[in-house]
DNA sequence: TTAAAAATTTAGGAATGCCTAAATATAATT
DNA sequence: AATTATATTTAGGCATTCCTAAATTTTTAA
C-alpha cells in the first residue's frame, strides 16, 4: 500500500533525479527537510517495494514503477495548480501548498474534470509542463537567469513555485512564464541583475535570479 | 494539534449527537467503523483537549469548542460534495467519498472560493444543510419514509449519502430532496412501499426508504 | 436480588513515520 | 598512507491510530 509519505519521496527523488541519475540520500532530506536518517528508512522501504533501485551509501534510482506513480502525484500538483489560478481564482503564490495536500486524496476522475475543464493543458502557473496521463515528463534542464551574459535576451520558462513571498515579487514585476526578458548588465561581486522588460528596467538580486529558469534561445 | 482522525471524529459525533445529547462510545465505533476500544482511547484524548466531555461508560458530549471543528468539517463536506456536482460535473453518488477525503485538507481560502461559485449555497446535493462559516447547523429530525403512513404526500427533505449504489437507484427512481411523494400503501410483514410521484407508481424496499428523509407537512 | 447479557474500558501490541545520538563507511587532504 | 571531514546508516525512541483479548461496569431479565 502507498502511503502519503511514500508518494511524497517518489514525487522529491523524480524531481532531483532530472540530470542525474543517482540521487543520494541526503538531497532527499535536504529537499524534504526531514533527517537523513529518516530517509534511509523510507528508501529502504521503497526498495523493498520495488519502486526504487537502492544501494547503501551509493544513493537511489526509481525503478519505472517508481516512475509512474511520481509522474502521476506531479500530474496532480500541477493541474491543481493550474485548475486553483483558472477556474477558482486562487493567486499563483498560494497554489503550491494548496496542491501539496491535495495532489494526495483526489480521484482519478478528479484529475480528469480537471484536465477537461482546463482544456488538457501542457503547462502549470508556474512554467512547469504537465506529464500527460501515463505520459513521462522530460523537462529540460533549463538554465537560470544568473547564467545569463549582460547583453541577451531570454524568455522565461518556469520558475520555482515553493516561495509564495518571492512569487508574489516575480508577479509584480512581471517575471511570469512565457516573458521575454533583455539581461543589460550584471553588477560584480554577486551584485544585482539590471533586466529590461518591455522598456522598463528592474534591478533584481541574484537569489531571485537563481530561481528563474529560462531559455537561452532568443525569440 | 488537531489531527485528521480527530475531525472525523468530532464529525462523527457531532452528526450522531442531533437530537440525543450524550453519544455511546459504541455508537462511534459502528458509525467509523473502528472498535470500541479505538474510541475510548480517542474519546480520551479529545477529552484531554477539550473538545468534548466524556465520563467513563456515559458516553461524550462535544463542548462549544468541539462543535465549532466539527461544523467547520461538516461545512468542508457539503460545499464540497455542491461543488463537485454542480461545478465539476460529478455524480451524486460519488462525490461522499471524494469529499471524505478532500474535507480535511482543503484551506480556508478553497472553502471560501466554493461558496462564492455557488452562491453561497445552504443544502448539499442529498439535501443537506450547509452550515455557515461560524453558524450552527440545526438540522431537524425528520421522519425517514417508512414512518408516513399510507395516504399521506410528503417532500423529500434529505437522503443518506454513504451508500453510492442506492444514490444512483434513488436517482434513477427519480427520488431526490425537494420532491413530492405520495405514499399509496404499505404491504404487511415489512412488505414494500408503493409510491406515486408525477403520476408514476414506484415499489421500494424498507431499507431504501429507511434512508430516505421526508417533511411530515404536505405541500 | 441475583445471574446472565451487553457495553465499555484496560492492557498489550502492531504499523507508520518521524526524531536524535552513535557508529560506520566513503571522500578529501596533507 | 594516514588523518580529517563528510555522508550515511544503525540503534533506540516517541507519537499516532488502529487492533484483539481480557477485565470490569452497567443493564436486563429471571
Amino acid at each position: 500500500m502507498i502511503t502519503h509519505a511514500m508518494e511524497d519521496y517518489l514525487k522529491t527523488v523524480y524531481l532531483l533525479q532530472e540530470g542525474q541519475e543517482k540521487v543520494s540520500t541526503s538531497a532527499i532530506a535536504q529537499q524534504m527537510e526531514v533527517s537523513a536518517a529518516s530517509v534511509t528508512g523510507m528508501v529502504r522501504k521503497l526498495a523493498a517495494m520495488g519502486l526504487l533501485n537502492y544501494t547503501s551509501y551509493q544513493g537511489v534510482e526509481l525503478t519505472e514503477g517508481g516512475k509512474k506513480i511520481a509522474q502521476e502525484i506531479i500530474r496532480h500538483h500541477r493541474l491543481l495548480e493550474l485548475y486553483l489560478v483558472e477556474i477558482m481564482g486562487f493567486t499563483w503564490d498560494k497554489v503550491h501548498d494548496e496542491a501539496d495536500k491535495l495532489e494526495h486524496v483526489i480521484s482519478e476522475e478528479f484529475e480528469e474534470r480537471m484536465s477537461e475543464a482546463l482544456g488538457h493543458p501542457t503547462t502549470d502557473p508556474h512554467g512547469h509542463a504537465i506529464p500527460a496521463k501515463d505520459g513521462a515528463l522530460q523537462e529540460i534542464a533549463y538554465e537560470t537567469l544568473t547564467e545569463v551574459d549582460a547583453g541577451n535576451s531570454v524568455t522565461i520558462q518556469h520558475v520555482n513555485d515553493n516561495n509564495p513571498e518571492m512569487l508574489r515579487y516575480l508577479d509584480q514585476l512581471g517575471i511570469l512564464p512565457g516573458i521575454v526578458v533583455h539581461v543589460v548588465a550584471k553588477e560584480p561581486f554577486n551584485g544585482p541583475l539590471r533586466l529590461r522588460i518591455d522598456q522598463t528596467e528592474h534591478f533584481i538580486g541574484r537569489e531571485v535570479a537563481g530561481n528563474v529558469f529560462v531559455n537561452p534561445q532568443t525569440i
